[in-house]
DNA sequence: TCAAATAATTCAACCAATAAACAAATCAGC
DNA sequence: GCTGATTTGTTTATTGGTTGAATTATTTGA
């Protein structure tokens, strides 16, 4: 009979997890909230409150400030919210024509964002990394005259990455077994996939269910699965390559090998060519002007992305697919004929039917989710951040 | 910056989850294992796993045997091992042509196992569940007369099924919206999907990784998705739907109303018509006696389970799909078709190839895997075991 | 001005794990 | 057969953390 296996506990654990408890708390609240009411609100004492609290406080996570207004009798109270000066997150993204950097500080507001265009294809792993870095280091020292303490980065790559931050393959970008070194002077930086994070990026900011899937329409056809509020990424990271689910066995060849595979009929570039349109926007503006062409290239490709969304549905049973990259704008025209095939072919449709969003981040989802995933991390293990090596 | 909202932790919570641990461990050991060797394996200290140990033997979860075969010089061990008369979980299934029960306890043998086959559906959801009651409380009895406590129930059904116990629809049964009560008389019971507890049950005895897919074949197609050593269910419990991933758009008509599921393609019905066969065990003595029909037939349903599988995989970065029902017998002559469908569609298969296993279960799989899941809920939770209301 | 009400802190009590000392039981060597 | 080494298991004092009750602080309303 296994099951499995944890680690020992001991009191200070307890102590690590009610800290994240109220930090999370008061991270959560739209205004600032008292002691009493995080006690309220998580089934803690007051006393331990106040003790946690202080913890935070010193530690520079949480500060004081005005209370809410107040009502009734009674002694006021002093409100809590999430340090302004404390850590942030660094965001990074490299993409086929982007590479752009951003800080995000604990309350989830975006303090500076840099983005420079250019083919990154062109410029090949080795320049855009050196550019990445020089973009990282003015967004650190931007952070830093703010008061901040970068925390961590988080980079976004179109592409598989392996647990050691090596990009297996980055199709679009032409890259190849990538070693992802370090920021040169800068904080710890891990590699994730551009749709991982993108999908988290969502989680954070919008108003969605604890399981979805983020299904990402650039060149090529990604997703984030987010199950029970936690981004899934597989066994090895490389989950969610949805662009390569087979739709007809016997349809177009595909770059992978394979025929009839997703990104095939629902691909950026599958879809401009049968719209004749050159770029997204143009195809938007084809569509909503009524023009036959685009129309029924949107609906071809929104009766594949319902096929393949039906499959995800049947086997992940998630309510709710959210739709970025191109699909975000492009979700009016292509909404019907999605909704046309899952609702055929998801078994459970008749019941419950799936529910299509467009994403509300735009182009910069990927990089917020990045500086959010290192924030997240300071949320969900306050203790370490307190008790992190001081220069 | 939203994250999870948990609950607080108190001291009372560590001792719980130590006492899990320590259990677990001892569950986990082949043999009779010494409170030291437990304190070396956990991290915990020895005064620690003492104390933690005798909550436990004089909770009737564990007994002092005993000590394995000496070694050295040293005080000699006393042995720990898993009580054999504590609680036992009632496994019961109800499935097209038998119902059965069974009682496994916590060492993970089978007590006891009644099977009593017939058709379940000419006999109609009442009859087939007074039926099942009556097995449910002979097995109760046997159980007891070896001095074991039946800690739960659980019912396998091959069907969807809602959170509250309501069979939502189970086709080859011909059940729709059937509300499963409790047994009469009996311990709490819960209901779930056959191929979801068949996941279960080969996790629990086999040597499987974390992450896995068990792929159910019997009249229909389900799948049991294991992510991190856990079941995943999906939001309302209905994951696994695999039997309808759309091989082909303009393939075959399936019941469920859409065209070219899997199971048109690869389902026992659709597979046994193609070779000929009138069983499963006609058509693997056909297949191996080399016919053409069976081979053809099998050849056609690995191509189209490769299919489904690289979509599985490309999906969830699993590495190992199990095979179980039907398959687990017929693999042989099921796994190249499989494997190069699989290894031409999955984009990781290159570096990292989908390992195929046959179930070692049998057809008792989700039988044993109800059963295991009742024992899981004590080994994951032993406090709540031990301060259960007592008669 | 005083009582009621609410917020936050202080303090003793309690619970659980730890570390270290101690008791128990065996083996190995002489 | 005795002695010392060795390993197991228990005992005891200590530490860290939450709780609950009492206390202090600060405001509103009569």
């Amino acid at each position: 009979m296994m099951s499995a296996q944890g680690s020992p506990v001991r009191q200070s654990s307890v102590r690590a997890h009610n800290l994240a408890l109220v930090l999370q708390t008061v991270a959560n609240s739209p205004d600032p909230i008292s002691r009493a009411a995080v006690a309220t609100v998580t089934g803690l004492t007051r006393a331990t409150v106040s003790a946690l609290v202080d913890d935070l406080v010193t530690g520079g996570l949480l500060t004081e400030r005005e209370p809410a207004p107040r009502t009734g009798a009674g002694r006021p109270a002093v409100g809590l919210a999430v340090a302004p000066d404390g850590p942030a997150g660094l965001g990074l993204e490299i993409n086929v024509d982007y590479r752009g950097a951003c800080v995000v500080d604990l309350a989830g507001t975006v303090r500076h964002r840099l983005v420079e265009p250019g083919d990154q294809r062109l410029a090949g792993p080795q320049e855009a990394l050196a550019g990445l870095g020089r973009l990282a280091a003015r967004a650190r020292a931007l952070a830093e005259a703010d008061g901040l303490t970068v925390a961590g980065a988080v980079l976004a790559v179109p592409g598989l990455v392996t647990a050691g931050g090596v990009v297996r393959i980055a199709p679009n970008l032409g890259w190849q077994d990538v070693v992802v070194g370090e920021l040169p002077g800068g904080p710890a930086m891990t590699v994730d996939n551009e749709a991982n994070l993108a999908a988290l990026g969502e989680l954070d900011v919008g108003d969605l269910p604890r399981d979805f899937v983020y299904v990402s329409g650039e060149i090529g056809i990604g997703a984030g699965i987010v199950l029970d509020g936690a981004l899934y990424r597989g066994s090895r990271g490389w989950s969610g390559e949805i662009g390569h689910i087979p739709i007809d066995p016997d349809g177009p060849a595909c770059r992978c090998g394979a025929r009839g595979c997703l990104e095939q009929y629902a691909g950026q570039e599958a879809v401009l060519r049968a719209a004749g349109s050159d770029t997204v926007a143009a195809l938007a503006i084809a569509a909503a002007a009524g023009q036959a062409a685009a129309l029924d290239a949107l609906t071809a490709a929104g009766a594949a992305l319902g096929t393949a969304v039906a499959t995800v549905v049947n086997l992940l049973d998630v309510r709710t697919i959210v739709l970025g990259g191109c699909y975000a704008s492009l979700l009016p025209w292509l909404r019907d004929g999605i909704a046309a095939e899952a609702g055929r072919r998801v078994l459970t449709a008749a019941w419950s039917p799936v529910q299509l969003r467009a994403a509300t981040l735009g182009p910069d989802a990927a990089m917020l989710g990045a500086a959010g995933s290192v924030l997240r991390g300071v949320l969900d293990d306050p203790a370490r951040w307190l008790s992190r090596p001081r220069p």
